[in-house]
DNA sequence: GGAGATAAATGAATGGCATTCATTTATTGG
DNA sequence: CCAATAAATGAATGCCATTCATTTATCTCC
């Protein structure tokens, strides 16, 4: 299967349309339903991307997905392993281990930040059909095998860091007066002075003085797993 | 608006049709509808929860729901917050601020993990919609303030040790095999020998390792903010 | 006690959704 | 060269959340 050339017109502005049968030049790739996806998530959001939509960004209709994707998680996984490679994990071998761990961790929360639709899939998704996906999991596991820690325990510490990176994730998308409690707040007197006291020192967001809290605990608390003090 | 008293025949076995019209005993209200949507969820998970299948196991048309509830979304809200009073935060105030985080941190995990459709809600929930969620944050608050921590750290700490939280939910769910790289072994050597030793020692499962782990840094890390040793 | 407002149900309708299937046409492999 | 396969169309399916007009009962206030 050649990889097809960008077909003179998949969609010009005012095409002709295409007559049924298979085309000359093939106009579907999955690369192709990558970007498209893509683009439109980040014009449309996660509600926008349907599957029609889809096949009318590219020209198509929307049955032709289905020689190329089983369905439309897996164009969701298809997008995820694309995210995947953007995630930095250039200071495994370079930095010292914290900080390489540092890097990683915030890009990984900053790249699903926008698209915490997909964490349920990541979440679950077999590492084999996600190259891309697995190529990060071995830069970060070389990282930490160079840097000391016994094999047995680095796929449970990279678990729990991921698991902090997507609930972050997460809240990093949380609205603002998430924790205005509203009318209920006389009843709830200890939450709203802890509420009203984060509320006075910003000078950084919130979730991200959480986040930095909570990764520091962890690059410490794992720290001490290490065998020996190599950096 | 009184509580409904129990109609007589909700959705008796051969019943016949409801005429159209306002009934004179109410059939629905928002306890009902929640424990109808959690005995769906339980019996038919997640997909089965539907707003047409909440009706019929209510026995009512499924327009009658939104004199109740605004949206599905709104269903789910009921759901979580009729979870959130399943959390166990008994220990605060009563053992030690260590022991009182891992038993709120690991009953909290427990009881989302089998709900993590609901956790995309939650993590952007207002709480003042949610009161049992709010209570839950009022007594962990408390917990934090009276073992000594700085008012203006203990929401950053909670909002970390819950994202792990839902991230850690999350990873319960994942299938036991989500680590074989399949065809793609040789090409992620370093990967592949870690998740193989941690094939080896299992006594425990996976997912509650990675777990322990973490969590164990978090409050770890996070007990240095006490301003005193009091607990 | 009566009237108007409000609450709670039905039933029909809407528009969107992912997905499937029969069909058509082109390419590929033996 | 022919059979198998690949890649497109277009029609259809069944499900989904939600809305609306309508009906009937209850509640509130004068």
């Amino acid at each position: 299967m050649p990889a097809p050339t960008p077909a003179p017109s998949a969609l010009p502005a005012g095409s002709v349309r295409r007559r049924a049968g298979r085309p000359t030049a093939a106009i579907l790739d999955q690369d192709g339903i990558t970007t498209a996806a893509l683009e439109l998530i980040s014009s449309k959001g996660y509600d926008g991307l349907t599957m029609a939509a889809l096949a009318r960004s590219l020209g198509v209709a929307p049955s032709a997905l289905y020689n190329h994707v089983a369905s439309k998680d897996d164009v969701l996984l298809l997008v995820e392993d694309h995210l995947a490679a953007m995630v930095d994990v250039s200071a495994f071998g370079v930095e010292p281990w914290d900080a390489a761990v540092r890097r990683w961790a915030w890009s990984y929360r900053d790249v699903f930040s926008e698209h915490t639709p997909l964490i349920p899939v990541i979440a679950v998704l077999p590492v084999a059909n996600a190259p891309k996906t697995l190529a990060m999991y071995e830069a970060v596991t070389a990282g930490f095998r160079d840097a000391g820690f016994p094999d047995e325990k680095i796929i449970s510490a990279i678990v729990a860091l991921e698991a902090f990176v997507f609930g972050a994730a997460y809240d990093v998308t949380a609205p603002e007066d998430i924790f205005d409690a509203g009318g209920l707040a006389e009843q709830v007197p200890n939450f709203t002075a802890a509420v009203d006291r984060l509320a006075l020192e910003r000078h950084e967001r919130p979730t991200d003085i959480a986040f930095s809290l909570g990764l520091e605990a962890l690059i410490t608390g794992f720290g001490a797993l290490r065998q020996t003090a190599s950096d």
